[in-house]
DNA sequence: TAAAAATACTCCATAGGTATTTTAT
DNA sequence: ATAAAATACCTATGGAGTATTTTTA
C-alpha cells in the first residue's frame, strides 16, 4: 500500500476506466494496471470488477478508496506542517546600512 | 515520504543511532543513512542532528515521528478492515449429504 | 466485434550491499 | 583513537514502456 498506488487507484475508481485513468495520469495502460494489480495482491483482496467498458469498485474498494483520501490527506497535511517548522527557522530578517554593506558584500 | 521511510526514520529517533538501527532492521548503515537522507531532502527539511555518538531528533524530527506513527496505523487499520471485509465475502459455508458428495465430488 | 484489460518482453531508476573515507569526541 | 556517519562504486529489484493477446458485453 504505498502512496503512488493509492493516488493511482483514487483515479481510476474515480475514471471508472483504467485506460483512460493511464493517459489522465501520463502512464501506460499496462504500467497503471499492473499496479493496481500488485496493491490487491499485497492486500490479498479484489478491490475493483473488471467489464468490457471499464472496472467499478468492489465494497474492498469503496472502503479503500475513502480511507486513501484520508491517508494522503494526512501525509500532505505532514509535510505542510514540516515545511512551515522549518520555515520559522529560515524566516531570519537582515537589516544593515549601504556603509555595513560594503564591507560585507551582497552575495 | 514512503512508509517505508517513516519506519526507518521511527526506528532510527528510538534507537539513536543509524549504525544500531541498521542492524535491527537487517539494513546495512549505508543504506539506512541514505534513506534518512533522501527523506529529508524530499522534505527540504532537516529531521536529525549527528553527533559523534549516534543522531538526535531536531523539532522537525520529533514532529515528524509523531505524524508517523498515525500515518503508519492508519495504514495498518486500513489493511486490517479490508481483510476482515474481504473475510466475510469468503466465509461461505456449504452443506452436502453424501449422496450429493458422491455426485459432485470433494475437490 | 470493438473496447478494455492482461501478458510478454525490454529498459531504466532506485533500493541495498561492500569497502573505504571523513568527522567529531 | 575510536565510534559513527558519509562517500564511492557495484548489483538487483521493481516501475514504466511498446507490442500483442485475451476477455466480455
Amino acid at each position: 500500500m504505498k502512496p503512488r498506488q493509492l493516488i493511482y487507484f483514487i483515479k481510476v475508481v474515480d475514471v471508472g476506466n483504467i485506460t483512460k485513468a493511464a493517459e489522465q495520469l501520463n502512464l501506460a495502460q499496462t504500467a497503471l494496471g499492473i499496479q493496481i494489480r500488485n496493491l490487491e495482491e499485497s492486500l490479498h483482496v479484489q478491490l475493483l470488477d473488471r467489464h468490457s467498458r471499464g472496472v467499478s469498485a468492489t465494497p474492498a474498494g469503496l472502503l479503500l478508496y475513502e480511507r486513501a483520501h484520508e491517508i494522503l490527506q494526512r501525509i500532505e497535511d505532514t509535510r505542510g506542517d514540516l515545511i512551515s517548522l522549518a520555515g520559522e527557522r529560515a524566516r531570519i530578517r537582515l537589516g544593515a546600512t549601504p556603509s555595513m554593506l560594503k564591507l560585507i558584500g551582497t552575495e
